[in-house]
DNA sequence: CCCTGATTCGC
DNA sequence: GCGAATCAGG
């Protein structure tokens, strides 16, 4: 495959959006992300923002003439990067404590702490849900990998687990199912048929 | 481990 | 110009 206008034009557009390198070439197929981001770059697309001005640069510099040359570019080339060698020179290196005073306060409000995407678990009271689910999902919890918000993935359950005001929160991580945000038991719960929820006897 | 963009460098 | 390999990071 190569860079035809077309292409290109779909990767500017894409890249404008917003969407990843991966995404791109996702969408135009043929090429990896490592593609499509060496092509950005060439096209001097990197600074996916801003960069208002480039063009008429006629306004030059405000400062008139600053230093003899100290003005250079801000820009820090790549260092010849030495080899993965490194010595063993281990450095005193004392760890520093953060001062880690917590406010006397508490913060109070943790309000958002939702997992990407659009669907949140229906979190339906327990006395909905089947006996079987319930237990499959205790299970499950058992075993959850408890991941943090960062850790979750498009196949990670991203099934909610504890209080989220507490530190006792994360997310069930297991695999999830194909296109599902949730693993097998956890998709259980989440999506029941009403058949199997019409009037559970209490 | 999954993913992100950045950079290098042989082609 | 191209992009795989690699790097640096979340």
């Amino acid at each position: 495959m190569s860079w035809t206008d077309e292409r290109v034009e779909t990767l500017k557009r894409m890249w404008g959006e917003g969407q990843s390198a991966s995404a791109i070439a996702k969408e135009l197929g043929g090429v990896t992300r490592n593609a499509v981001i060496g092509k950005v770059h060439r096209l001097g697309l990197s600074n996916r923002n801003e960069e208002a001005e480039a063009a008429p640069a006629k306004a030059a510099p405000p400062t008139a003439s600053p230093a003899p040359e100290a003005a250079k570019k801000p820009a820090k080339k790549a260092e010849p990067k030495p080899a993965p060698k490194a010595e063993t020179a281990e450095k005193p290196k004392v760890e520093e404590e953060e001062p880690s005073t917590q406010p006397a306060f508490t913060p109070v409000a943790r309000r958002p702490i939702v997992p990407a995407g659009q669907p949140l678990p229906p979190q339906p009271s327990a006395n909905e849900i089947s006996p079987e689910a319930l237990a499959s999902v205790r299970e499950v919890e058992k075993k959850a990998r408890k991941l943090s918000l960062m850790d979750l993935t498009e196949r990670t359950c991203k099934w909610p687990i504890g209080d989220p005001a507490t530190e006792k929160f994360w997310f069930c991580g297991l695999p999830s199912q194909q296109g599902k945000p949730y693993c097998e038991a956890h998709t259980g719960v989440a999506f029941q048929p009403m058949s199997s929820r019409r009037d559970r006897r209490r």
